[in-house]
DNA sequence: TCACTGAATGTTAGCGCTACCATGTTAGCG
DNA sequence: CGCTAACATGGTAGCGCTAACATTCAGTGA
């Protein structure tokens, strides 16, 4: 059996309350006690029962983490951003995947909850009315990431729209004028149809009402952008730039372009989305519009800490923006 | 406030024990008893405190996942696998980072200790006397992830000596003779420095005992990559092969070839090892070696299930092998 | 010296659930 | 129809901790 509290309190002669108010508000306990209950502690070699604790205080240092997939490193960024202050914090990540699938979000939820959680970390804006609803009742904060709008409570993240026309605008001022936008599975991946939306807003903006779309089902993504190039080539001559979803597909269009004998950018100019090291090292290199992944992992965690803490949290949402890096793919 | 079980009770008729186990052992209520319940659930709006049930049985449907880094695709994948399979059972994955550190990852596991944890699944053999003795004591399963050989409990993973050395055997079949191994920080990255000492081995039996090895200081692995090859190349011309400690970094040495003048495999023959994706859009195609990561990660859970549920799990210690991918760039 | 104050510590009563044992209920059988 | 076994359900105690209030203690000024 583990050493409890009790046990701790017997060998350091104080009271379990004490002892417990050692660990969670250490400025109230005499220097002289402390010394006697850390000699306690280390003696019969206690390790404290978050469990327990949990229950007694109805809440937990615990924060669930929800994303709709791990394949995607752009969510494996922001994850790492939200570890990095969860634990420096003593806070502990759970982690929940959705697939795409709004009702599996409601149902992770709902287990979440059962954990006491200290707070919640969510992937969009767009949810389940069920999960709205038990969202709305709970009255713990709040971060929706990724992208930018009305929320339930906190949001963190960038600018979609923003971003596919600041991508466009580059590619019209490059002198481009037949310009696909290329994706994968946009429907599920909306963020990236919010940027082809950002995309026609471009084109419209310029007078060109065409903006033809590519919708692969995914399969791996630098193969689709790898097919993308293959079929926009064959079927559209004239195609003068493709405005890829993800950097992903437009390295796996860089790297297939040599052998369908295209030229970058002489016949067709490639661009991508996300800001992925790989982007750098493919020839040319790839224009692209970096996202800050981690930055809205760190920033998410610590509106949300911030909000537990009772400390001021500013805007509500917080836009963490983004950069267009040029390469020579354009 | 939530609802309680005796909420649920009270609406349902029944005890509240009756309706723990509805959730807990389903088969030991009566159909009747059921309908009686879910319509109570239902209509209360229950959600359970894993908290309380955790605090009251001594255990929790926790597990905790230590991995040393989440900045390399590899655990990633074994994450992946591992939350796979855990989500479908039922059980919520706790991630800890230890960024390379074992006094790190003593503290992690301390701290999961007070989750209750059912099992934990830990990466690597390696460990703090600390950490050894925690363990030791601690009578739920473990599994220890990646490498193979005598550990703590179960084990999963694959052999990372067999791994280097059959790259190298193949390399040494095409004819290479000076064959380099360039990796990046082997001290921590200890799984490489296996995968080295494989490739001595080879070395050794073709009665080869020069066996140059470059570690570089991480920064970013295929910047690594190109930096080894630009190294290689200027300080050892008659280098006919470079044996990489990583897809990463043989990708980063593939794509900056062309800009090094360095024909590829003519000049010097490349070769990776964990077949990522991007190992097949690189021109010429990257020599790789496969390995199972998502399905290390599948197996470690489903053997820990297994012995959590008192099931059978077979031998203690399960290789998953390897494949070698061949590629144009050997 | 004593009341007075604020800081440090203690007492008590649960948090919501499940383990354990006790009791009730049903079906099967002679 | 009574008896038994198997099944279904209930009562009670307690998991290890913390919230809330109660008490003690040291230090201060009159």
């Amino acid at each position: 059996m583990q050493p409890t509290l009790n046990d701790v309190a017997r060998e350091a002669g104080v009271s379990s309350i004490t002892v417990s108010r050692y660990f969670n508000s250490p400025d109230s306990v005499r220097e002289a006690t402390r010394v006697k209950v850390e000699a306690a502690i280390e003696k019969v070699g206690y390790v404290r029962n978050m469990i327990a604790g949990s229950l007694a205080s109805a809440s937990s240092r615990v924060i669930p983490v929800i994303v709709p997939s791990l394949s995607n490193v752009v969510f494996i960024d922001v994850i790492k951003g939200l570890q990095d202050e969860f634990e420096a914090h003593g806070y502990q990540l759970l982690l929940g995947k959705t697939d795409y699938d709004l009702a599996r979000e409601t149902q992770l939820i709902r287990t979440f909850l059962g954990w006491s959680a200290a707070g919640l970390v969510v992937t969009g804006l767009r949810h389940d009315d069920a999960t709205r609803q038990i969202l709305e009742n709970w009255n713990q904060p709040i971060v929706e990431i990724m992208e930018l709008g009305e929320g339930l409570d906190l949001n963190v993240g960038m600018d979609h729209v923003a971003a596919g026309r600041a991508m466009t605008e580059h590619l019209l001022a490059r002198g481009y004028r037949t310009i696909h936008f290329a994706g994968a599975e946009l429907d599920r991946d909306y963020r990236a149809a919010m940027r082809y939306a950002g995309h026609r807003e471009a084109l419209a903006a310029a007078g060109i009402e065409d903006a033809p779309l590519l919708d692969l089902p995914v399969r791996q993504q630098m193969t689709s952008g790898a097919q993308a190039l293959e079929r926009i080539k064959a079927t559209f001559p004239d195609c003068d730039a493709i405005h890829f979803a993800n950097d992903d597909m437009a390295c796996g269009a860089i790297l297939a372009a040599a052998r369908l004998r295209v030229r970058i950018p002489d016949d067709i100019a490639i661009a991508g989305f996300n800001g992925l090291p790989i982007g750098e090292h493919v020839t040319p290199r790839l224009t692209t519009i970096v996202s800050p992944r981690e930055q809205i992992g760190r920033m998410a965690a610590r509106k949300l800490l911030a909000r537990i803490n009772g400390e001021p949290v500013g805007e509500l949402s917080h836009d963490l923006g983004f950069t267009l890096r040029v390469g020579g793919s354009t």
